[in-house]
DNA sequence: GCCAACGTTGGC
DNA sequence: GCCAACGTTGGC
């Protein structure tokens, strides 16, 4: 029998479940700080479509992957799990933030957010060249387009990506 | 650090 | 509503 997410990771509920990949880079946010915080509120997101996914499309308890851009090599590092609701990103109020957006209020938010907690390290970075030689992976989002940072990814391409992180091959 | 891709802004 | 200028993402 193959071992699914599911049962490996014991969520509750049979609801269809949806997966992300999301991205941050290592020496900004890597998945030891996750790790360390336990969960973090994924501020900053400045890109509507990517919004859209957070504040329309996404579940508490949907797996993510957690992918590091910017990092030698950039790839998928581990998981991740959406930990809350959809809710304003707090940093578009505060005027003394860089992302910072005198156009949002609080009655009318621009930019919304989830909550992201640490589910795993995975035992290998999955390394972005690896994911593009695979093609079972030739469709993921990550390959196809550049520049956007939270983004839907299949189950069966997780499942895979977790595979290969458990070892070359 | 370079720079290509590409989303956003703003003049018209 | 077109599109050039601009700014940012993110691989390398």
């Amino acid at each position: 029998m193959e071992t699914t997410v599911n049962t490996t990771l014991g969520e509750e509920g049979m609801a269809e479940r949806r997966c992300w990949l999301m991205k941050s880079e290592e020496d900004e946010y890597s998945i030891d700080d996750l790790e360390r915080d336990r969960s973090a509120a994924w501020t900053r997101v400045r890109n509507y479509e990517a919004r859209n996914l957070m504040r329309d499309e996404m579940s508490p308890g949907d797996l993510v992957l957690y992918y590091h851009s910017n990092a030698k090599p950039s790839g998928v590092v581990g998981l991740a799990r959406v930990a809350s609701e959809p809710y304003p990103d707090p940093t578009q109020f505060d005027e003394d933030d860089p992302y910072y957006d005198e156009k949002a209020s609080r009655e009318d938010p621009r930019w919304w957010l989830v909550d992201v907690a640490f589910v795993e390290r995975f035992p290998r970075k999955v390394p972005l060249k690896e994911i593009k030689k695979h093609p079972e992976l030739s469709d993921m989002v990550l390959v196809k387009r550049m520049r956007l940072s939270v983004q839907p990814v299949a189950a069966a391409e997780l499942e895979l990506i977790r595979k290969l992180a458990a070892g070359p091959d």
